[in-house]
Order: structure tokens, then sequence, then C-alpha cells
DNA sequence: GCCAACGTTGGC
DNA sequence: GCCAACGTTGGC
């Protein structure tokens, strides 16, 4: 199958692009909405482009670019009561929640802004600026495309 | 900090 | 299975 491409939302004083730098590669694990969940699940692939978009920001915007790296196994955080992500309708005999891996790609020279986003002519279809609260969505090549030349534009 | 959007829960 | 109440996301 082609490359997919994706957008992945994180807060940016929880886990920024700086953060997915240092480490070079995370575990996505805290998605608890399931349409996010399915595509993890069911669509990503090892290889697929990612746009890493830091909500709560100021300014909010794609931040980087990150690949994923391992396919979706159980987020194991749903299952540690001390977890901030436990969930007590999961369990490892029947995982509700599921994750994947990524590696660090790039940071952006200057952060793609929600409202550069939402002026731009060719990204005014994309589900970020569509649908409110969805954290995992996807995004088409020539978007991919277009967002990733205006991060890398001095 | 406010609150609109909207997904989830639970009573019936 | 409807839908009101509730909780969360996330921009502002």
């Amino acid at each position: 199958m082609a490359k997919q491409y994706w957008l992945m939302k994180s807060e940016e004083d929880v886990y920024s692009i700086r953060d997915m730098e240092r480490d070079g590669t995370t575990c996505w694990e805290g998605v608890r909405n399931y349409e996010a969940r399915n595509l993890m699940r069911d669509k990503m692939k090892v290889g697929d482009e990612v746009l890493f978009y830091h909500s709560n920001a100021k300014p909010p915007g794609v931040a980087g670019i990150v690949q994923v790296s391992k396919p979706a196994y159980p987020d194991h955080f749903a299952f540690d009561r001390k977890n901030p992500y436990f969930d007590p309708k999961s369990d490892p005999e029947n995982p509700r929640w599921f994750m994947v891996d990524v590696d660090f790609v790039e940071a952006f020279q200057e952060v793609v802004s929600l409202n550069d986003i939402k002026a731009h002519p060719d990204l005014g279809e994309m589900t970020l600026v569509k649908r409110a609260r969805l954290s995992v969505q996807p995004v088409t090549k020539k978007e991919f495309g277009v967002i990733r030349k205006m991060g890398r534009r001095r």
C-alpha cells in the first residue's frame, strides 16, 4: 500500500516536538477516542508520515514531522490503575485502547499555525479545520506536502 | 479561564 | 434505542 499521511495532536506542554526530538522515538499512548483508535489500529502502517500538531499552544499548529515505526499494539497505560490514562474497561485479555510508536523526523523551522492553515486555499478541507476534537486524523498527500513546505520556509 | 463543540454515559 | 446530562477537547 502507498504511504499514508496523518496528523496527530499533542498538548505542547505535555509532549512537544522538542521532547520528540530529544527522545528520537516514543509510544503514542493515551488516545481514548474510538475513531482515532480505529485509525491507528486498522489503518496506520510503518513508514506512514505524521504531522505533529501542538494543541493548547500559542499559537496552535503543526510543529514538525514524525514517522510510524511500530504498528498498533495494546496501550498498557490503560491497565495501570495509577496512570492518568487508566481505563477500568480495558484489560490485557481484551484491550480496548491501542497505540503506535513514532520516530522523530524533523522539527519545523517555524510552526505552521492553525491560522495559516485555515487561511491557505489548499488546506480548508482538512479534518483539522472541519472537525474539532479528533486527535488522530488522515491528511492527504497534497496537504502534507503543502504544510511541510510552509514549515521549512524561512 | 471561558465556553462551544461534540463524544460518551446512563436512565428510561 | 432515545436523548438529556455530563465530561473533555482545544481554540480563543
